[in-house]
DNA sequence: CTGTTAGCGCTTTCAG
DNA sequence: CTGAAAGCGCTAACAG
């Protein structure tokens, strides 16, 4: 039991080759039914089971896709993995998950792992502390394929599977102007992450489209924490100024800012109204009538394991990338409008 | 670019021998500092990235956990996840993460396939069709260490981590019984999982310590998801008889009753008290004042890493198995009572 | 249809 | 301290 055998293991009991064996066990068409039968028969009698290891070595291919995300736990993380490992599975891969807890370090170190695990494909939904991408330069000189799934970069040459975030801003916004709400505060994250640079100029085209001049000061930059949400909120609630609204980038924050309201006895919308970008399940269940901005963490699971599957069966990535845009849409709980 | 550089590569470039490159490459005492110093540099001038398959291959080790979970998004088991890689990660490992999808066929062709990936050791929390645990002899077979968390093994001889569920059984249980609660209805899981067994058990000991007849009725078994307990509820709240409390075995199913029950204009303990085995924050955001039996799934995940990492260092599986039982706490958020 | 042979890239004896 | 050589288990030419 415990040297395990092998290929050459079963080739002496049946005092044929090896190579037979070998193809045999992978299908080949190129041996008598006769023999393969026989050769399973052996191989389940000796209980063999194949190295994969020695067999990626050879073919240089793993079936393996390492996937970095920022920390699993994350609801909309874990559905996107649950996305990706899906879609993986019925294509025979199995998929890495590693987290950088939103560290650069971890990050590059991560990386770094998984090229030297010959990882066939690599997905990322980068760290709020990832400025520039040159830790992942190494990825694409290995030529393995990257993929960039939400959190997504811009630099022309990657391929990414995310939200429309521009829109998603623009959306949210309007919907709160729409309901009558002319000071409305944005809770923005750390600039460098596109996400939150196109949710804010969605933010930003919305008021311009509704003839509202723009006020940086409505734009607070965190680190979207649910703590950070709720002390933002009590900020907003000292000031002499009234704000009649919120936009947040993200559910998390969403959450910190509605405990803080409620905690104020003040109701929502009625007092504040709030529009959260969204996937965190709970953000809508602690306020039942809470306008969100929906992404499905599945969906973009599934649909960035299929893009960077189409690439390694190709054998191929796009040179000059591609962006697959998911749509988020806005979906109202609450329709009930001010004055 | 394309033909990534090897220790040869570096071992030409150098005028030495490739097996000097690996010593210098794995930082072994018998190279001279100079000589490791000038392979380190030529390495990173050819941007040299080492095979870890190859390595892997030759030492027998891969520094990589298999995990398996019915499902990756459910927020127990993404913690619980997020515990190993941190641990994992500490240590040099990479983890693999599967999804049963609760379906034991797929469980048993992960197993497999893990097996073939020759992982140091597996991690499992098995899915709810798992009667037997046949298809994980080939684990052990292989020499493999073997642990399961949550959702363990009674089976002499393997080793859990898991959650006092007996305990937490009989803390819920009581806890409703003092409250003034008589008929207390058990939403219980597939009887072949130790864990439900175990908390039905905890059930029946507080009911029999408080002299209240044990009524077999008032044991509805399902597989616990929020559906389940939305239609479980609505079958109680039928009932000619009342019922004054539920202890559900898991958390999905109290958010489906207590949906069910709000839905109902019923009030919560007042009209029908709950008490849930949870994990998922929605529960006690959906129903601020519910009180639960909470687990946690990223202490469980650590513990079960930190174990699996004991035995694939020691070289060593105790024969016997070993049990870590973690206490998950009853945690009372409204105290009412009733007459 | 099957066998022979070489080698994927690395580590590890054994010599020196 | 360094080199030579063998081999982990498998696959893929190339022969036959």
């Amino acid at each position: 039991m415990n040297n395990k055998p092998t290929i050459h293991d079963i080739a002496k009991a049946l005092n044929i080759n090896s190579s037979t064996v070998s193809r045999a066990l992978n299908d080949s068409p190129r041996v008598t039914l006769k023999t393969k039968e026989k050769i399973l028969k052996k191989a389940e009698e000796l209980g063999y089971k194949r190295n994969v290891l020695a067999s990626s070595l050879r073919k240089n291919v793993t079936n393996t896709l390492g996937v970095i995300v920022p920390r699993i736990s994350r609801h909309f993380f874990s559905s996107a993995i649950q996305g990706i490992e899906e879609t993986a599975y019925l294509a025979g891969y199995n998929v890495i998950i590693c987290q950088s807890l939103e560290q650069l370090e971890r990050e590059q170190s991560i990386v770094n792992g998984l090229v030297e695990k010959r990882v066939d494909g690599v997905l990322i939904s980068i760290s709020m502390e990832t400025l520039n991408y040159q830790h992942l330069e190494i990825v694409k000189n290995s030529n393995i394929p990257l993929v960039f799934f939400d959190r997504h970069c811009n630099e022309a040459g990657n391929s990414n599977v995310l939200i429309d975030d521009f829109k998603g801003g623009f959306d949210a916004t309007e919907h709160l102007i729409l309901q009558g709400n002319k000071n409305i505060v944005h809770f923005s994250g750390p600039n460098e992450l596109e996400i939150y640079k196109n949710r804010l100029a969605g933010y930003k085209a919305a008021l311009k489209k509704h003839n509202i001049a723009f006020n940086p000061e409505n734009v607070i930059v965190t680190r979207l924490m649910e703590d950070d949400g709720f002390k933002s909120m009590q900020t907003i609630l000292n000031l002499k100024q009234k704000i009649d609204a919120v936009f947040s980038a993200n559910d998390m924050a969403a959450i910190g800012a509605i405990k803080c309201i409620k905690q104020s006895n003040l109701k929502i919308p009625d007092d504040i109204a709030i529009v959260g970008f969204s996937n965190e399940p709970i953000s809508t269940v602690i306020e039942p009538s809470l306008t969100t901005i929906d992404q499905s963490g599945l969906e973009i699971g599934k649909t960035a394991a299929a893009l960077i599957l189409s690439y390694i069966e190709n054998k191929q990535i796009p040179e000059k990338g591609e962006n697959i845009v998911l749509k988020a849409n806005l979906i109202e709980r609450n329709s009930s409008k001010r004055n």
